[in-house]
DNA sequence: CTGAAAGCGCTTACAG
DNA sequence: CTGAAAGCGCTTACAG
């Protein structure tokens, strides 16, 4: 901090460094933005100077110099309280922050509720008040990746937007993959009528793990049975209420691989309370390895999803993005983590 | 957007808005800012034009010429685990991201999980990025606080954080009489013999909610039994293993009070593993009415924290702080919701 | 490698 | 009530 005339205190500029080290602004700029063309005396004399000055940049300042705002959106645009239920949530938005940390880049987190909001969040996005997005919304219908993507901000979604084909970058598991081992795994247990929780029907995660399922069935010559089939919501509740509904319909079933740990844990409560045991009489497999995997009792038996891996690349690319390369879609493999309830 | 020489699209400006509207870039701000001194024909005239041209004001320029952000950071300066497992913390944020929006102030949502971010943010809030800061971080000894209080930087703690006395503005619910309440009303349903799982014993919630049992028990007349008493850690998991320590020192309680509705969740779990049905054997209350209190069964009986007032009060204290008023820390009033763990 | 200067898009006294 | 102008703190061709 310098003092100026009127005694307040204000925090040191790029002149003040300049006037410290005997040099001009623009090589103090220079220095800050790479340091090339600064020679090794100059170098020293600014970076003496800043150490003296305290100086840090003023973030405002650069953004309307080069248009850019140096710090990234991570926008939500669902009911939150699903967000906030869901761990996954939690360890999406960690490694993302940690990712840009890496760069200096702060992460705004924006939530989306109402249709009110999203216009608004919209409209700041696109007049530029941040180089890109990292979207989370899965489900189809939704305006916003469409909206962002005709402004031409960059943009990495988390999940396959659907009804965009390949028109926005994105990151994923390996959903259908994922489905299949599980399913696999629910044989090589000797389980022979499986039945299925999926998430919403309008989200990748909800058809692609769905049709894994259907795959190994087919694969194992066993029939396909609707009755077998419910769908769900990736909550808690809606898989508590799944489970009794196929229950209902199928009593008879011995395993059920749910497309979410948090729906599973509602399930192992549902099947606790219809008097069955978990494994011994029905086998929960579950999808994400999230905490909600390890809160529940039997321990779930799930498909890991590499939340860390797709952080980081949903990072990457959006940094890439921003650097003016294009990037596409990447899809990341799960990996069985077996514990007890299957 | 207007077309630049070169083709490129590039936003309205203020000079594209006065140009319009036939006036200066000075009415034109003017009118952006308030509208004072600005005749109604130039008022009609410039809303005209900015309806004409989508202009949108550039934050970046506005900053650097008022020296203010406009945008306010959600600073967490604890384990983030902590904060993503407990539904209170996503009711907060929700509810401060809602008030903010009111104002069209963008909040920034910072994660300190170690020494070297809080550091880092630290720098970056204090170099003037943002106007001020809402803080949740409980434990004492968290050197945020204080810092930032002694950089200027308008600031609002959720909960009061210890040993900074009143120079810290805080919201927090009144603690020490929610905990009363929640005991009278163990007592009124029979119990005797109480037990409670405290949080932190380094956070104010900690304290006073074990101080108001205590105060209950002297009140009914009853010895206070440090055996009765175990510390938590506001987890789930702590919460089972708080409960299993408290059973095995007093096998004898009929009820138990948890600081934490995610706690209690936990406790139920290992009562029920315990052999032990609630609230037939053992009642148990807990504190927040967060989410966790439905998810179990039996729901929990607990005392509402009432956070959309904590969250709305937060920020109108942290404006007015902007605002450069002085404001001090306010308490408010929690509430018992009795449903059937107690 | 370096400095002088224009420019980014606003706001805000100032003079009228 | 209004316009002309300075200034916020940077970056970046440009000329040397």
């Amino acid at each position: 901090m310098t003092t100026s005339a009127n005694g307040r205190r204000r925090p040191p500029t790029i002149h003040d460094v300049a006037r410290e080290a005997g040099v001009s602004r623009g090589t103090v700029s220079r220095f800050l933005n790479g340091g090339h063309y600064v020679s090794p005396a100059a170098r020293r004399a600014v970076e003496a100077a800043i150490r003296k000055t305290g100086y840090v940049v003023n973030r405002h300042a650069r953004s309307l110099s080069t248009g850019r705002s140096d710090s990234v959106a991570f926008l939500l645009t669902e009911p939150q309280e699903k967000f906030f239920e869901d761990p996954n949530f939690n360890v999406l938005l960690r490694g993302c922050t940690e990712r840009l940390a890496q760069h200096d880049i702060p992460l705004l987190l924006m939530l989306a509720a109402s249709d009110d909001d999203r216009r608004r969040l919209t409209r700041y996005i696109t007049s530029g008040h941040v180089d890109g997005v990292l979207l989370v919304s899965s489900h189809s219908g939704d305006p916003v990746a469409a909206e962002l993507r005709d402004a031409g901000i960059p943009l990495v979604a988390c999940g396959k937007p659907l009804g965009l084909g390949s028109k926005v970058s994105y990151v994923a598991a390996a959903d259908r993959d994922g489905a299949q081992e599980m399913v696999r795994h629910l044989l090589a247990g000797g389980r022979r009528r499986i039945g299925m929780i999926t998430g919403p029907l309008d989200t990748p995660g909800g058809t692609d793990r769905l049709a894994g399922y259907r795959d190994v069935l087919a694969e194992a010559g066993l029939p396909y049975d609707p009755a077998l089939v419910v769908e769900g919501d990736y909550r808690r509740t809606g898989g508590e209420q799944a489970a009794r509904r196929l229950l209902a319909q199928a009593p008879d079933i011995d395993a059920v691989f749910v497309a979410s740990d948090l729906m599973a844990a509602g399930v192992v409560n549902a099947l606790h309370q219809s008097g069955r045991s978990v494994p011994d009489d029905i086998a929960v497999g579950g999808f994400d390895d999230s905490a909600a995997a390890t809160a529940v009792t039997p321990a779930l038996t799930t498909m890991r999803q590499p939340y860390d891996r797709i952080s980081a690349e949903m990072v990457r690319m959006l940094l890439a993005q921003i650097a003016g390369e294009d990037t596409a879609g990447v899809i990341l493999p799960t990996e069985l983590v077996v514990r007890d309830s299957a």
